[in-house]
Order: C-alpha cells, then structure tokens, then sequence
DNA sequence: AAGATGTAATTCACACGTTAACTAAGAACG
DNA sequence: CGTTCTTAGTTAACGTGTGAATTACATCTT
C-alpha cells in the first residue's frame, strides 16, 4: 500500500482550496488594514458577544500565543475591550467595542458579495454539500487520539 | 442577504478540518524535527525529480520567500541538492539527496498508517469524494479573478 | 493556613505566511 | 551595442503558527 500522492493528499487540497478562497478575501482585510485572524476575532465576539480568552481560541480556531498578541494590537487600535472576569483573576474578558461593530457592518455588504461569487463558481448546493462533508470530517477526527 | 455564520463558513471549515488532519501527522513530523512544510518539499521533489524554484514553490503551494528559507535550512542538513540551471543563471534547479530519500522511505510506512486511520474514522469513500470535492472548488475559483 | 497541584494567560524562540522592495540575469528593442 | 523591460530568486518587515517554559491566580490536600 503506497502513501498518497502529493497530487491527491487531503493536507495539501484542504491548504490550497483555502487559498483560492482566501484569494477572494484578502484585498477587503488589507483595504482596512486587518489580518485574516484578527478579522476572525472581531467576527466571532460580534456573534457570540464577550468571551473568555481560552474560549475566543478555540472557536476563532487560533492558538493562546496568537491570540494575545491579536487582543494587544486590537485593544490599541480600540476595536476590542478587555476586562478582568469578576472572581477570578486569571480569566480575561473581551468584547468587541462599537468601532469593532461598525467595521463588521461596514464590511457586511463586500462580504456578502464575496461569498455570492465564490457560490456562483462552485455551485450553492456544492458549497453546502462541502461544508458538510469538512462538518463530517472534523467530527470523525475528535474522538480520542488513539 | 446575510453573510454566512463563523459556523458556517468555508473558510473556518477548511481550516479547522486541516487542523484536525494535521494532527495526526505532526508527531511524525516532530520526532524527526522536520516541519510541516520542509516534509511538502521533500515529498515533492522525491515524486516529481529534480524542479526549479518556482516550479517547486507552486507546486508544494508555498510562497517563494518561504521557499529560499526552507531551501537553505535543507541544504544545510543536506536533505537537498542545489545547482545552477545551465544556460540561465537565474534559475536554480533543485533535487532531493540520498539522505533526503532515506527519510521518505524510513516515514513511509508511518505515513500509511496514518492515512488508513483517517480514512478508517472518515470513511474511505467520503474522504474519495471530499478529495474530488475539493479539486473542484479549486478548479471554479482558478479562473479569471475579476 | 502552607504547600502541592491545576488552570488561564503570557512570554520565548524559531519557522512560515504575506506583501513589498530589491538584486541579478536574461530578453527585447532602439 | 546599450537601454529598457521582464523574470527568478532573495531580502526585509511584520504578523501568525507551534511547542516549551513561565507567571499569576485558584483550588485541592492535609
């Protein structure tokens, strides 16, 4: 049984199929001067409101190290509030702040866009059908790590 | 028309999804203190011969500057060979060395034990379908970028 | 209450991703 | 020929990915 080739291995279509879709992202993130994680940050506080640090990690899918160095520049840039979570001063607490939203908004109709083009190319039921198939994969992979 | 949830998203999916595959080969890559990337390199120049810079930097999907980095760290611990491309200074030709090839064939069968176990939790013929899936979102969005 | 253990966040070190600027060599054109 | 333009590769600057070590605070144990 060989190894996979280089041409047809799932680490090297799932990097490049995210290239292509970040192509279509990436003028809009440098046009406001943002990078793609901090863009994910602000998004997710802007859905599910304020969040612990650890929290924010791993549903904005960054590691601890990144994230303190985004909520840094973030914080200075006043896109993002940090607050120390009552009875426990481990803990920090961040929300998006309204400079944060208006930028989420300002951006929603380019957003929208984008993915309408990306849907135009690939298909709607495809882009459906894919995202449930990479919702099945990650699901199948996090069970216990033998 | 709202834009898609951070549940929702392609870009989010593919990410964590390469996030979870990965997983499983990161200690292998670890214990032999080769990064993910210097691991594409050598794998590719291993399946496809001797390639140019570029050539080799599309291919492997990384960007040139990495490339020359991962090049040099290579070279050093004499993984690949470089040389002049006759006739055209510019270009320089790439191949990987016997020790290079001796650790492809030593991860070899790691590597298949791997695969199997992602596709054993997948399933073989979702991750067939995932991997055709995927080739066709690359290829829609290859296009002209208007 | 004091020490051991655990947890949240940060820091450190090094590699890669990304864009822009740069160097060097070839090709095109006058 | 020499000038200009293009191409291959490198360098620079900054942010993120990754694993290991560290700090600060909580909790558990006795």
């Amino acid at each position: 049984m060989l190894p996979p080739s280089t041409r047809r291995s799932l680490p090297m279509a799932l990097l490049r199929a995210r290239e292509v879709i970040m192509a279509h992202f990436r003028p809009m993130l440098a046009r406001h001067d943002i990078t793609e994680q901090q863009w994910r940050v602000l998004r997710m506080l802007a859905e599910a409101g304020p969040l612990e640090a650890t929290e924010l990690a791993n549903q904005a899918s960054i590691l601890p190290p990144s994230l303190t160095r985004i909520i840094k520049a973030m914080e200075e840039r006043k896109f993002i509030t940090r607050s120390r979570v009552k009875d426990d001063g481990r803990r920090a607490r961040l929300a998006i702040s309204p400079a944060g939203l208006a930028l989420i908004e300002e951006l929603a109709p380019e957003r929208v866009a984008i993915y309408d083009a990306i849907e135009k190319r690939f298909g709607v039921e495809q882009h459906e059908k894919l995202l449930d198939m990479l919702d099945g994969l990650i699901q199948s992979q996090n069970g216990e790590l033998p």
